[in-house]
DNA sequence: TCAAGGATTTTTCTCGAGATTTATAGAAGA
DNA sequence: TCTTCTATAAATCTCGAGAAAAATCCTTGA
């Protein structure tokens, strides 16, 4: 296979070194809002919260210019990338436009071992949305993770490494949006039964609509997003 | 506009910074095949050739891990991303299937500026074609160069900051393996011709057509380096 | 009160050296 | 001869300090 991508560390590596430490505390930090978009990332005071020289910290930044959640100006230093109602919308179209080929290649090609791994990856995402009634963040932390599990699972078949490298990319993006989606509007949606369509819909081989539940399933994000007060894209803090 | 994804330096863009000297001179070098796939980067002995300190060094390896040009691994150094026929194929499905929704968005959105930008980098593409005859390698960089700018003319209506994005980086990689095939194998295409169809398709506005004659025009490149032998692809270099 | 200029503080950028880890070469044993 | 272990060499990772740039504050003058 395809060895030339970058593959994405699956969640939760133990750090080898002290700069992926850095990094996976930090891009955890970020799409939580530990850091909020916009905000100045100062090398000289994050150095003490994360336990690292100013040298390594510099590493983890820049690492993080990989996933886009950091952008670096030169001579100006760092700032978390800024959010938008353009910009989740872009986000979204595109992360569609690659997520539904995948997803096309996924179903036909997928064996046995992708079907299993499915059928696990729904399972356990359905579990996760039985304990998500009471708003318990811990909870909602791990329906996060199975939810994106789910997803990656199934175009996990798919033989375009570049297709699924960047649709993580975006996925991880998009997980920013999502959780102010969360905190502020409690989605009246069915989320679970979106799940069990995308579901059967695939195991069924039925590409045509699996693909058209996916992108409604997508959308329907988008919208929930875009009833957010404008306060929430404001962020272009100064601290 | 969006400006939360990180826009790429439009070619040769005065380094604000050492490390941005060093990664622009070393991102050329790759992309060249000064540094061939699969070589080992090591720190010590870059740091002298591109006149750095170590540590600014590894910053700028990192930032060309954004590039998927060098890839790193924890405890273990850098490594110049090796390359194989399967993701070239990758990496030109993928980039079609971006390009080609770009430039629809192009032709339905672009205005007077537009046209007027991709007149002109079609013109600039035409005189370095008329200059290609003879192997000045000085006159292909330039083509190269005017063809990337073209290529980014035609979509650069498109809204989509992503797309564009992620274009610009597989183009970045499509560029290694174009300059095999230019090497080994000197192509019989009428590129130009290839490309005026491109031009007054698009000008025209005609979709279909355009997007058309784009995906036969990259796939055809594809089929070039398909001919190569295998040995081009061996990479796994030790020095 | 406001604007402009300059001095001070903060922050970023850069480097070299020490500590760890990995890779290499050689010796010992089967 | 081949494997395994050990000692040596090389490379990576990490840190703190100094130089350069940017941001801030304060004074001065209209």
């Amino acid at each position: 296979m395809n060895e030339a991508v970058p593959q994405r560390t699956p969640e939760a590596v133990e750090p080898k070194t002290l700069v992926e430490g850095a990094y996976q505390r930090l891009r955890r930090d970020i799409i939580e809002g530990v850091h909020p978009p916009g905000e100045k990332l100062r090398v000289e005071h994050l150095k003490d919260r994360y336990e690292v020289g100013a040298g390594t910290l510099r590493e983890a930044l820049l690492l993080l210019v990989t996933d886009a959640l950091v952008v670096a100006q030169g001579q100006r230093g760092f700032r978390v990338s800024p959010i938008s109602i353009e910009d989740f919308e872009d986000i979204t179209r595109t992360r569609l436009l690659l997520e539904t080929e995948a997803l096309r290649q996924s179903l036909q090609l997928g064996g046995e071992d992708w079907e299993a791994s499915v059928v696990a990856a729904f399972h356990r995402l359905s579990r996760a949305e039985q304990k998500l009634g009471d708003h318990d963040s811990l909870a909602a932390e791990e329906w996060e993770r199975r939810n994106r599990a789910f997803h990656e699972a199934l175009i996990a078949a798919s033989p375009s490494r570049w297709i699924r490298h960047f649709q993580h990319i975006l996925y991880q993006q998009s997980e920013r949006y999502r959780r102010l989606s969360l905190f502020s509007h409690p989605i009246p949606r069915d989320i679970h039964a979106e799940h069990q369509a995308l579901f059967n819909a695939s195991l069924a081989r039925d590409t045509t609509r699996a693909t058209s539940i996916l992108t409604e399933h997508v959308l329907r994000t988008l919208d929930a997003v875009k009833l957010l007060p404008a306060e929430f894209f404001a962020g272009k803090h100064k601290s």
